[in-house]
DNA sequence: AAAGCCCGTTGATCCAGATTGATGCGCTCA
DNA sequence: TGAGCGCATCAATCTGGATCAACGGGCTTT
């Protein structure tokens, strides 16, 4: 199930984690070829596999380069909260550069193929290469921004709202991280991960995603969604997408 | 209300500061002195003072000197969540140190006295000594970690357990940071404020802590509070501080 | 010392969302 | 080709927390 892969064969297995600092950050030619060189091993792995475990000591932190991901923590009485989704292009796990051992779940949410990359070799990157630290540094404060909006999309919007903000980050998402139309795309978690994500349960996200079909806002068939009335959807979820900081 | 103070003067105002990061990452004499002499300017506001507001750019830190403050969002439709507490030595907006424009508002809860850093200064300090960048990286790592942990509060756990679980975290914290004894301190916030951070409303705060106290885990006169019996609060709000990492 | 106000306290009622359980559809795998 | 299963769908009932309303006590203001 995991493979050594030499990177310097073409095409870069980490160009799209490239691609994405570049974004955040303006980078050197010289930051492209230290990132597209790091030491990365390859690994496929099934729909609902549990990527890190909390507790579990890290010494690699996980890259998603196909498929999705979502971070998760539990109460002690069992209850399940999604405390995030991730896209292709996505580090899963930054906090592991600077503390080892995990106080969160990371699961993939389709068959997803991550790389992992040695927490050692991304700590010398960022120590001898500022721009790319920065990088870093940004993509983690934008994570903290995103975690944010969701206390306050968890603690003060109705059901519905909740919904409507979801579908539309991640739209929003999809688009800055150019995996496509904002518009027309496959929504790849089940409603009980969607209720997870936003503190509801699975029965009342189907009432509310029916509400929003019914509206007229959304089409849906099966994992396939398209956004019909982007503003009126907008409205609905109180979107505002400047907590993303254009990129995520 | 506001003056510019020459901090070469004794006590250097900047010692919580540091004694924070120091906590994080073990610091060296010449960045003690670095961090200490960071141009500061002092400024003393009342209860409910707005320090940062939404969209405003922003191009000093503030550093909480003395007081309480939190941050807050609001939903269009003038739902309000605090998303953080913050305690004296707490750094309130790091994230303006790469994203010049605030996301969220930051606001007294008790009359405060803060540092304004200019983001320049710090910016510099961070890239030229890696020790200090690195630990205010920590401090924003350490951030992101209590939001999740705040997403889980407030999207999966009952009333009566966020509430514990704000006292516990809270007590968790100023015990960390040195300030006295976790079992009996003044709790500076109003009941309304901790509905606004556990997404209840200010009455139902009321009869749950009112359910703490009957239940003999907590004792409370005025804002004075005493955790009795601190592993039957640890239990009801399902804490485990492993999510703080040590300090905070 | 009186006036006013903010905040905490308590009770009565209402409603959004949880829970439970039943049905049906489209996968995968033998 | 059909069995089995995960997942979506939908209805009926229940409940935790919201909402509305009233009161009291300690604080500041004059």
């Amino acid at each position: 199930m995991a493979s050594k892969i030499d990177t310097t064969e073409e095409p870069p297995i980490l160009r799209p984690f490239f691609r994405k600092l570049n974004r955040l950050v303006q980078l050197a030619d010289e930051d492209e070829q230290a990132i597209l060189s790091l030491p990365a091993r390859l690994e496929e792995v099934p729909s609902g596999h549990d990527l890190v475990r909390e507790g579990q000591e890290v010494r690699e932190c996980c890259l998603l380069l196909q498929g999705y991901a979502c971070r998760h923590k539990s109460t002690e009485e069992g209850g399940r909260q999604i405390v995030s989704f991730h896209l292709p292009g996505d580090m899963l796990d930054l906090q592991h550069l600077l503390f080892p051992v995990a106080d969160h779940n990371v699961q993939a949410v389709t068959a997803a193929t991550v790389a992992w990359i040695p927490t050692a070799d991304l700590q010398s990157i960022a120590l001898e290469r500022p721009a790319v630290g920065q990088a870093l540094w940004r993509d983690t404060l934008i994570d903290a921004s995103i975690f944010r909006e969701w206390v306050l999309n968890v603690g003060r919007r109705d059901a519905r709202s909740r919904l409507a903000h979801m579908l539309c980050e991640f739209a929003a998402r999809r688009q800055a991280a150019g995996l496509g139309s904002p518009e027309h795309f496959t929504l790849p978690m089940s409603q009980e991960q969607i209720g997870d994500a936003t503190g509801l349960t699975a029965v009342h996200v189907n009432r509310m995603l029916r509400s929003l079909r019914e509206e007229g806002v959304i089409e849906q068939k099966n994992k396939a969604i398209r956004i019909v009335d982007w503003e009126g959807l907008r409205r609905i979820g109180g979107f505002d997408p400047t907590y993303l900081h254009a990129a995520a």
